[in-house]
DNA sequence: CCTACCGATCGGTAGG
DNA sequence: CCTACCGATCGGTAGG
């Protein structure tokens, strides 16, 4: 079983990226099993369609977002808004560099997802989404933050930190850490009240 | 020939929002044909191949994206490089605005297309890019902007202006001037050396 | 712009 | 995991 299972991985692994470089309507079933060296029908020995594997990656994608999102939560005291975004984009930041493939797929390949899939996926993309503007209007509240629109500064800061799964490369210049220094300081200096 | 040219447009126009949507690959031909009410046959008296029109979408959107730029570098004086970044930010937003569905899919779906078109979209992509990261680079060095690595900040507010394409509804809440003033002012925010 | 049609490729199944 | 094969759909052509 631990075979199997591995297995299985191996061939999400394979097809993340294939679905990141291609996309998945581009990306055959033949080509996942090439990159596997074997052939295109026996990959129907370990998974049941396609669409199969573009739901395991996008929901694994999913769950370790919301988790990091989690953890990144209880590392700032509840109050502290500002440390708080700081740690959410960070989370954000690293748990696309520890997989860009999944996180890519997750990011941009969730449409070709059939109904209730599609539906339940939109939901904790929605979801997920809701952290940050909360956040934000919970900022602007107590005051940290200056005065803007919730909703269209998440999607500003998310759309930004989600850009990096298009161009990021573990074994280029710019290390995780990096990314991530930079990124929470952009999401933070979006919030920031101006000095007066 | 007016009525031609017009025809072809609006192939292309009901082709941008198709490959939008469900993006190049998972658009059929007969896709494009049943949005215009004839056979999918009949789209080859207009058009010579399905990667043609995503070439004229993506071709016509990247020269909208290139002249506004330029444009917009004439709105401001040549030194005030954070007058000039809010104008170019400004422009790209607005270029996405005026048309989303063609920008979506400068943005996202060029990579479909083959060797020597896609060499050709990527090095305007890169030229493109270039402008933020030298302007970016002069403002530096003129002490305007902090210190900063001017390629990591480009790739940050352009994945964050980009992403408006995937969400911006003409028919929506926020404006396109609205959106243009927020990205404006969250690319200067970004830039802007820190008060002491 | 239509009907009729083409070869190639697609996702997937049967049976080993 | 393989060979052999399936129906459906793909982009595209011929001839009007």
């Amino acid at each position: 079983m631990a075979v199997e299972t591995t297995r299985r991985r191996r061939i999400e692994d394979v097809a993340s990226d294939l679905f990141r470089e291609q996309g998945y309507a581009a990306t055959s079933v033949r080509d996942i099993a090439r990159a596997l060296d074997i052939q295109g029908a026996s990959l129907y020995a370990h998974v049941t369609s396609k669409e199969d594997v573009l739901w395991a990656i996008v929901d694994r994608a999913a769950t370790r977002f919301e988790q990091a999102a989690d953890a990144a939560g209880e590392r700032a005291r509840p109050n502290d808004h500002t440390a708080r975004m700081a740690e959410l984009a960070r989370a954000h930041v690293r748990t696309i560099a520890e997989d860009v493939g999944a996180a890519s797929v997750f990011v941009a390949e969730w449409r070709a997802l059939g109904g209730e899939r599609r539906a339940a996926i939109l939901e904790r993309r929605d979801a997920y989404e809701r952290r940050f503007r909360e956040l934000i209007a919970a900022g602007i509240s107590s005051g940290e933050f200056r005065m803007t629109d919730p909703a269209l500064a998440s999607m500003f800061i998310l759309g930004a930190l989600n850009s990096i799964a298009t161009w990021y490369d573990p074994n280029g210049r710019l290390t995780a850490d990096r990314i991530a220094d930079y990124a929470a300081d952009l999401a933070v200096r979006t919030l920031a009240e101006d000095p007066s």
